[in-house]
DNA sequence: TACCCGTGGGT
DNA sequence: TACCCAAGGGT
């Protein structure tokens, strides 16, 4: 039975999948672990441009090691979350100094890396090398939440019971396309917020739907406001260090927020991640830039 | 564990 | 319009 659904899901994403630049033939492991950290909650349509834009310009681990952190902020662009932006970098800069300049292969080494943690190290793992892991993304978490356990939403984070049940469906054959497959169907079908059960080639044996899809009842999933927080602030300020090709006065960073508590603990935190660098003329650039660099 | 970390599009 | 949330990770 759970090889029904296996073989139902993968079934449909043999005529479902979306052609995406990083699951082509050649894309390359490095290509994938770009793609990887990426897409960490950020969706693909606005990944597409600025992943094809980073191959361009830096096509193997080594190209990017070569350059200063900062220039990869710079080309992160409006992704969000830019601290994934020196992972890259800091991943690329290990990758050429410990690893030959090759994307380890190993679960265990990629988990190493930084800003790689379970998830992306078994995607990459399984995505670039072919190897047989659990891929438990959001995506997975919600289609099994629904089709074997019968809740609309899973827990905020996962559980063991998840983490058994996901290893315990990895099939012995083709694990990494199982693993695009149901992430593929939770990304496209059964989705967070009006899942297209019509389309969906397990609705017959969906547990929740089977239950006549039972309102979510659990905690309140989530709550974040933006508007005003250090977030916000930290974005505008960093807008600005990004699309200024050197370095920056106090003055421009002051004008992007008005309270200047708050504006100045953003900078430090900045400062502190290792996203902005104070020079000694009181000025301000992206880490390790250097005037006029090219775009 | 709960919270922090950006950004923009869909509903 | 306001809110939800998107291939998470680090602390």
């Amino acid at each position: 039975m759970a090889g029904g659904l296996r073989e139902a899901i993968v079934d449909w994403y043999g005529v479902a999948a979306r052609d995406l630049p990083w699951r082509r033939v050649g894309a390359g492991a490095w290509g994938i672990l770009v793609s990887e950290i990426m897409l960490q909650q950020t969706p693909v349509a606005r990944v597409l441009p600025v992943w094809e834009e980073w191959m361009e310009r830096w096509p193997t681990p080594a190209a990017l090691a070569g350059e200063p952190p900062g220039e990869a902020v710079r080309h992160w662009g409006r992704l969000g979350y830019p601290r994934r932006a020196l992972n890259l970098h800091a991943c690329a800069r290990v990758i050429t100094d410990d690893h030959g300049g090759r994307v380890p292969s190993t679960y265990a080494e990629l988990r190493e890396l930084p800003g790689i943690g379970d998830y992306t190290a078994a995607a990459v793992a399984s995505f670039a090398y072919g190897q047989s892991h659990a891929v438990l993304d959001t995506n997975v978490r919600r289609v099994l939440a629904r089709a074997v356990r019968g809740e609309e939403f899973p827990s905020k984070t996962p559980t063991a019971a998840e983490r058994t049940l996901a290893e315990s469906l990895v099939p012995a054959l083709d694990a990494p396309r199982w693993a695009v497959a149901v992430m593929e169907l939770g990304a496209l079908v059964c989705t967070a917020r009006a899942p297209r059960c019509a389309l969906c080639p397990v609705a017959d044996q969906c547990a929740w739907r089977l239950a006549g899809r039972p309102a979510y009842d659990g905690p309140a999933r989530r709550g974040q406001t933006y508007a005003g927080t250090d977030r916000q602030c930290r974005g505008r300020l960093l807008a600005v260090l990004r699309e200024a090709h050197g370095p920056v006065p106090k003055a421009a960073l002051d004008a992007t927020w008005s309270d200047p508590l708050q504006r100045e603990r953003a900078l430090d935190g900045l400062i502190t991640d290792g996203l902005a660098e104070p020079l000694p003329d009181g000025t301000y650039r992206l880490p390790g830039t250097t005037t006029g660099s090219p775009s």
